[in-house]
DNA sequence: CCAAAAGTGTTCTCGATACACCCATGT
DNA sequence: ACATGGGTGTATCGAGAACACTTTTGG
């Protein structure tokens, strides 16, 4: 993004001021009955989404804009991971990470299909992308069971089973369906839309919507939006 | 902490380079039965113990050592919180708040007594601090009830009524004294020292120390640590 | 003997798990 | 008719909550 400047300056930052900032972020996605994640390529490597928030821009702003940027996505549920310090001969560098999470179909978006990346398969990234991803699952994982951010994963009208697949993507186990629709329908967070969807020969699945829970879905993340 | 420099920049920071980095800590001890946090006083107001990293340190090094700076306290336990990013008329700012939780006694260490801010009284602080304090504590509440995190409370032998009132202080509701030992014995987190103490003009107590469990007590920290 | 904190069991409810069959449709 | 996924109920177990009395000591 930014060109090499034609002075004499070896290092890009010059580390007697503040370091440079990075966000990255971790985006997973379900497809194919796995757990997918936006890794784009540039210059023959693939890498997470990220890049540099300007001065002015909360940071959240800042990596809804820079995924938007570097992979075409709109997300629809970002969160902060963690942030970390490094130094090298690169000069000195805060990396903000965010964990995000959005729904993508094939049919209606297959120019970003080769940006995904199918977590059952041999991950080649760099260390610290490897470390943040690792950590991203872990947090997702955890969340899946008693947050609703599983309805990010999914288009705003799905099929109970279309749930439980995805439940099962993330978490890389079955689940039993009996025990699965009682927990959802318990804990009151879905709404019939009274159609439903005729798919292929046998009964057709009745087609369901997120209905947003009184209690916030965000327990562990901050309260406040972070705002400049 | 910084002078003003004699020359025509207006701000403390060039916007052009980098940002400042702020580590803040919100560090949390129980005294007198109540969550009380640091708040040292500097130049008349009393903030959260913060400070900058240098270059090359980690992010939790850094806040361990500023920590140790501005209140004199070793902390025992700390954990990234968030990251916010702030511009103002004093320029950009990266701020990277942490949690810690210590065992401070008035006994052995009376002097840093009036770091000490009773939560239970008002807070007048900023509003950033005010934010990050009031985050920290429902994240402090909500590891309380499935990390062992309570005990980096207590000093390292203790009563199970201690323990107790330390649960209390911090999520301020009474608990049952039957169901709570229970618990802790089922958890196998607890190892009798053989000990007992005598009080006053009642039953001695046994005395326990801490056991680490066999799964890691982190669950949503990252488990690499933060090495540059 | 009295005050004061330590210590101890049982019952109930609820959420999580295990488990097997009928239903509606397309071909 | 049959293959395919959609949909349903019951029994069991364990964790958490409610609840009251006896024990040991110092004064």
């Amino acid at each position: 993004m930014t060109s090499p400047k034609p002075n004499t300056v070896t290092h890009t930052r010059q580390p007697a001021s503040g370091p440079a900032v990075d966000v990255r972020i971790v985006l997973f996605t379900v497809a194919h009955g796995a757990l997918h994640i936006a890794l784009p390529e540039a210059k023959g490597l693939r890498r997470l989404p990220h890049g540099e928030p300007t001065s002015g821009e909360a940071l959240d702003t800042a990596a809804r804009r820079i995924l938007r940027h570097s992979t075409g996505i709109h997300e629809q549920y970002l969160e902060q991971l963690s942030t970390l310090s490094v130094d090298d001969t690169a000069g000195w560098t805060l990396t903000v990470a965010y964990l995000g999470v959005v729904w993508w179909s094939a049919e209606s978006e297959p120019e970003v299909a080769s940006t995904w990346h199918d977590l059952r398969r041999r991950l080649d990234v760099g260390e610290t992308d490897r470390m943040l991803i690792h950590y991203a699952i872990v947090r997702l994982r955890a969340k899946l069971s008693y947050t609703t951010i599983a309805f990010h994963l999914l288009p705003p009208t799905f099929t109970l089973s279309e749930l439980q697949q995805t439940y099962e993507a993330v978490l890389e186990r079955r689940l039993d369906k009996r025990n699965f629709r009682r927990r959802f329908v318990a804990a009151n967070v879905l709404a019939a839309t009274g159609t439903q969807r005729r798919d292929g020969s046998h009964r057709p699945a009745l087609l369901y919507r997120f209905r947003a829970p009184h209690d916030r879905d965000s327990y562990l993340t901050p309260p406040w939006s972070d705002e400049a």
